[in-house]
RNA sequence: UGGGGCAUCGUCAAGCGGUAAGACACCAGAUUUUGGUUCUGGCAUCCGGAGGUUCGAAUCCUUCUGCCCCAGCCA
């Protein structure tokens, strides 16, 4: 092991590793690698989402641990679900995520291979061509507690299974009249290892091999020795292949492959308020729940990305998480505090008033208008300043007041003091309402020996709230998202309901608002802060006339706790 | 009732026979031109239950219970 890694291995944790580190620390130590390589297999059949994320950091963050490397392979073994489409998305998705694959590969690159392994164990007399209908097959399976029984079709010889295949092959039979299978056993009591299919027929298209096969391998025939041909040291997946591991070592046994990669399973993730499965996902999207794969209410990463989340945020989210056997279901909230924790210390901050009350401010001359200085981000202390307009005229955020406020309460009131964030102390004098008794706007004057917000004479003001030039100022629109669930688990429905009926019905809400002028010059998915409201980014359906910003997440908001 | 897994704070998660890390959440306080940030302190006498081994167990043994996955020619 190098000097670098052992040294990115100290300062990284002294305290703990998780499992397949352990496994990883084991395999180096003995000796039995040199150097780790692993792998992410997705199938390009859909969108990825942040459990693919965390698959992705794991798989990808190893390699850069341990100084190893990571192949993207699409697991593309059936043509009828799988798309260029996806496979493009899928390497977008993962280079946003800020990693490299060190090669680009295709499962199906390795048919040829794979044919001439499946002949072989023919010949090894260890598969065999199999003309069950579907129903038969599945009739003699077996069931959980009772052996299977044997495919008449099993005894067949070498030759007859040879000529057979080659036939499949050729494109002699139709789909469903014959597969070929592994000759396992038909009474073992993991279901898996009942003489499993290995080949299918498949008359169709395949996005990379076009109309060069019409038999296709099944994943358990293709997997295993995919990652032997990549060299791949630790096959990591999820939990629910664990029943596989038997099989997958089963065909590198039987072909006969020396240098055997190691399956390792760990829990998926799931996220609390929002489903995670490729199937509730597109009936979202297909019953137009939202807006599509990009939807940022979706946990899709390209939703998230819309949201307005920070690659590093979901880095940082998938290494908190850790990784372990159980299943488990992590807090949203946790996700919320890692972008809240990497937007602090990166986001600008502006003006933006969600609720406008307007407020005049009876002794400030009536054409004036001042540019203050406001500090774009006090968590960099490098930070640039920025010049926000003021006038007579401003709006406020009309919870910033209240006519008869309780104690606690240090924003405006009739009488009472505030600081405008970056501009002057004002007090409220008056309060002009409608007919009807509503609150029109609010009388003010302000103290101008405030300027840019601060009094020397020593003068506390607890309140500072924030504020918008009215004469001045851009209307624009914001997204505003909640949880596509209120409840943590969508899926806690009585009898004969669906999850669909937990929707959050105000899961968007559109409002317009008003913001400081300088949100102008952001670009299309650069996140910022309004301050005291929480982090945005402007959305790309924004137009230089028309901003639209989605809501990433609120600031935490104790307050609101408190008044309850 | 078959096979394969998993059970430690509200949620994740360390721990691997020597007497319960950490994070999020939550609570209390300090600082603050964001009721944000930051800072300080609190938060499992207990590790699914019951037995046992041991000077000593979350860690070993037995047993029970609960949850997840497996009967696609999906991955």
């Amino acid at each position: 092991m190098s000097e670098e890694i052992s040294e990115i291995k100290n300062s990284e944790e002294k305290s703990s590793v998780n499992f397949i580190r352990a496994v990883i620390d084991a395999d180096l130590e003995s000796g039995k690698h040199k150097e780790i390589q692993t792998r992410f297999p997705p199938e390009p059949n859909g969108y990825l989402h942040i459990g693919h994320a965390k698959s992705i950091c794991l798989n990808f963050g190893l390699a850069k641990i341990y100084g190893g490397k990571c192949n993207l392979r699409f697991d593309d073994t059936n043509p009828e679900k799988e798309d260029v489409e996806y496979v493009d998305s899928i390497q977008d998705d993962i280079r946003w995520l800020g990693f490299k694959p060190d090669k680009v590969l295709y499962a199906s690159s390795y048919f040829d291979q794979l044919y001439e392994w499946a002949v072989e164990l023919i010949k090894k007399g260890k598969a065999f061509v199999c003309q069950q209908t579907l129903e038969e097959m599945r009739r003699d399976r077996g069931t959980a507690t009772g052996a299977g029984k044997e495919s008449p079709w099993r005894n067949r010889s070498v030759e007859e299974n040879l000529e057979l295949f080659e036939r499949m092959k050729n494109g002699e039979f139709n789909e469903g009249e014959y597969m070929l299978r592994a000759k396992i056993d038909m009474a073992h009591p993991n279901v898996l290892l009942r003489d499993p299919v290995m080949y299918r027929i498949r008359k169709v298209n395949h996005h990379r091999t076009g109309s060069k096969w019409c038999i296709y391998p099944t994943y358990d025939f293709t997997h295993g020795q995919s990652d032997a041909i990549e060299g791949i040291t630790h096959s990591i997946c999820t939990l629910e292949f664990e029943a596989h591991r038997p099989l997958y070592e089963w065909f590198l046994d039987a072909i006969g492959i020396e240098k055997k990669p190691q399956q390792i399973e760990f829990a998926r993730l799931n996220l609390t308020n929002t489903v995670m499965s490729k199937r509730f996902l597109k009936k979202l999207v297909d019953e137009k729940y939202v807006s599509g794969w990009d939807d940022p209410r979706m946990p899709t990463i390209a939703g998230i990305r819309r949201r307005g989340y920070t690659p590093e945020s979901i880095r940082d989210f998938a290494e908190r998480v850790g990784v372990a056997k159980r299943n488990s279901t992590v807090s949203l909230a946790l996700l919320e505090h890692c972008v809240r924790e990497d937007l602090n210390k990166k986001a600008e901050r502006f003006m933006g008033v969600f609720e406008p009350l307007k407020v005049v401010i009876t002794n400030y001359p009536d054409d004036l208008t001042e540019q203050f200085e406001a500090v774009n981000n006090p968590e960099d202390e490098n930070s640039a300043k920025r010049l926000v307009s003021f006038s007579k005229e401003l709006y406020i955020e009309r919870k910033d007041f209240m006519e008869e406020p309780p104690a606690k309460f240090h924003r405006l009131a009739p009488g009472k003091e505030v600081r405008l964030r970056s501009a002057y102390y004002i007090t409220c004098t008056e309060v002009i309402k409608n007919e009807d008794g509503s609150i029109k706007e609010l009388h003010c004057t302000y103290d101008p020996a405030t300027k840019g917000g601060w009094s020397s004479d020593g003068r506390k003001v607890k309140g500072t709230i924030h504020w918008v030039n009215a004469r001045n100022c851009l209307k624009i629109e914001a997204r505003i998202y909640e949880n596509l669930f209120e409840m943590e688990d969508p899926f806690e429905v009585e009898e004969g309901h669906d999850f669909i009926e937990n929707m959050n019905k105000n899961s968007l809400q559109i409002v317009d608002a008003y913001a400081e002028t300088n949100l102008k010059n952001l670009e299309i998915g650069k996140q910022f802060q309004f301050e005291r409201v929480g982090y945005f980014c402007i959305d790309k359906d924004s137009t230089p006339d028309h901003i639209v910003v989605n809501r990433i997440v609120t600031l935490k908001d104790s307050f609101e706790k408190t008044l309850k």
